[in-house]
DNA sequence: TTCTTGCAATAAGTACGATCATTGTGGCAA
DNA sequence: TTGCCACAATGATCGTACTTATTGCAAGAA
C-alpha cells in the first residue's frame, strides 16, 4: 500500500517542501540505501506534480543520496557516495538522529580546516581583516571574564571570529564550512553547552590566535587555533 | 538577437549536456555573476524543452550558483555563495581557466585535510587498513627508487596511497575530496609534471607516513604526511 | 538441457501546452 | 511628490503524451 498524502493542503513552495522532506528522511536513514522508489509512487504521496518530484530526484541525484535509472525507479545510494561536505545536506544530518555523530566530524573537520585557514590568515589578510579579528577576540574576552559566555552577544561574536579567521584565509574552499560551523556553535549555545566562564584555556588560545593573526606569526596562528578546536572537540567527544 | 542553437543534432542525454555546458560556462566566468537568463532564452539556445532546461537549473541553484527569482529570471550568483567544496563543480573549475588557481585552493585543502586524516588513521585504522597502507608505500619507494615515478604504475599507486588514508580517517567528510585529489594527481601526471625519480624527501615523507600509520604512532603520521603535502603545495605554487 | 535471440512490459526521460502565482513597473489619482 | 492599483512578465506547477533504454521472460536453436 502506498504512503498516504503527506500534504492534505496543497502546500505552498512545493519543490522547496518535498526537496527538504525527501531530503531529511535519506539522510536520516528512514529511506534506507538500496530503498527503490518510483516517480509515480512519489508523485502520488506527496500529492504534486511529476514537474516537481522530478526537480526534486534531480537535486538529490546532484548530491550523490540517489540514482535514477530507466525500468528500475529511484534508488537511494550508499552514504559513501553523498557528497557530504553539501551545506543542505549537513544540515539535513544535523536535524536528525545521527547528530551527535554529525557533530563530531563536522568538529574534525573543523580541526582540519581552521588552523591551516588561521595560517593562511596570518599571511595573507588585510590590516582590515587584522583588526577585526583582534577586535572580535578582545570582546570574546570581556564578555569571557564578566561571565557572559552564555549571552547572545557571545554567540555572535563567537561566529564572527571564526568566520573572519576562515574568510581571512583567502581561500573560498576553506570558508566553504562557515555556515556549518555556525550552526553547530549556534546548536551548543542553544542546548545550554556554553558554560558562562568559557575554560580559561579555549579563552586563552581565541586570544593568542588573533594576537598571532594580528602580527603575522602563522606558525603560532595555527598552534593557537588548534589548540582551542582539539579543546572542543574533547567536549563534544564527551557529549556524545 | 538569442544565441544561436548549440545542438543541431537532437541530443543524447539532454540534461547531462546541458547541465555540464551551463555549469561549465559559469564555473569558468564565461556567464559571469549578475548575468540574466530567462528560462526561454535557455531553451531556445539549448534548443531542448523546458523540463531539462528546469531540472538543470535546478541542480545549479542546489549548487549555489545561480538564483532564480519570478519577474526577474535566472541571475547568476557571486562566487562566494558557490558550494565550491561540489565534487562536479570543482571538475568544472578546473577544467576551465582558472585552473591553475584551483589546484593551488586544492591543494591548500589537502594541507588542511590529510594531515588530520592520517592523525585519525593511525588511531583508528584496521589491521588490513595499516597493511594495504605500508604495501602501498612500499610500492611507490621501490618505483620511485627505480625511476619509475613517472609510470601509470606510480600514478596509480599514488593514488591508492592517498585514497586509503582518507579512508582510515574513518570520517566521510574528510574523504569527500578524494577523487579531486586524484584528479588533480592524475593531470599533473599526464602533464608530465611528476618526476621519474621523486623528490626524495617527498618519497621519504610517504614511506615515514605509513610507517607511522603502521605503528600507530599518530603524531609521526600527521607530521610526515603535512611534510609531503608542504613539498607539493610548494610545486603547485610554483608552476603557477 | 543450455544458450541465444527477440519480444513485451516497465519506468524514466523528454516534450509541450495550459494555467497559476508572484512581483516589478508604470500609470493614475490624491 | 507620494501612494495605490492594474498590468504584464516570468518562473512554478500541472497534466498528458510520446520516446527510449533496460530488463525479464519466453520461444527457439544448438
Amino acid at each position: 500500500m502506498p504512503h498516504a498524502s503527506r500534504s492534505s493542503a496543497p502546500t505552498r513552495a512545493s519543490h522547496g517542501s518535498v526537496l527538504d522532506d525527501l531530503g531529511l528522511r535519506i539522510a536520516d536513514g528512514v529511506l534506507a540505501p538500496g530503498t527503490v522508489l518510483t516517480l509515480a509512487g512519489l508523485e502520488e504521496e506527496y500529492g504534486v506534480s511529476r514537474t516537481v518530484i522530478r526537480e526534486a530526484v534531480r537535486v538529490l541525484e546532484a548530491k550523490g543520496m540517489i540514482e535514477s535509472r530507466r525500468r528500475i525507479g529511484v534508488t537511494i545510494t550508499p552514504m559513501s557516495r553523498w557528497s557530504v561536505l553539501d551545506p543542505v545536506l549537513i544540515r539535513w544530518r544535523l536535524s536528525g538522529s545521527t547528530r551527535p555523530q554529525q557533530i563530531v566530524a563536522l568538529t574534525e573537520l573543523r580541526l582540519a580546516i581552521e588552523p591551516v585557514a588561521a595560517r593562511l590568515a596570518a599571511q595573507r589578510a588585510s590590516e582590515l581583516e587584522r583588526a577585526e579579528i583582534g577586535r572580535l577576540a578582545g570582546l570574546l574576552k570581556q564578555l569571557g571574564d564578566a561571565g557572559k559566555g552564555d549571552s547572545e552577544e557571545y554567540l555572535s561574536a563567537d561566529i564572527a571570529f571564526h568566520d573572519r579567521i576562515l574568510e581571512a584565509g583567502g581561500n573560498l574552499m576553506l570558508t566553504a564550512i562557515k555556515q556549518p560551523i555556525a550552526e553547530v556553535i549556534t546548536g551548543r549555545h542553544n542546548a545550554g553547552l556554553t558554560p558562562a566562564h568559557p575554560l580559561h584555556g579555549a579563552l586563552h588560545n581565541h586570544v593568542e590566535a588573533a594576537t598571532a593573526i594580528v602580527r603575522g606569526d602563522a606558525d603560532g596562528a595555527e598552534r593557537h587555533v588548534r589548540g582551542y578546536v582539539e579543546t572542543i572537540l574533547a567536549e563534544v567527544r564527551a557529549e556524545q
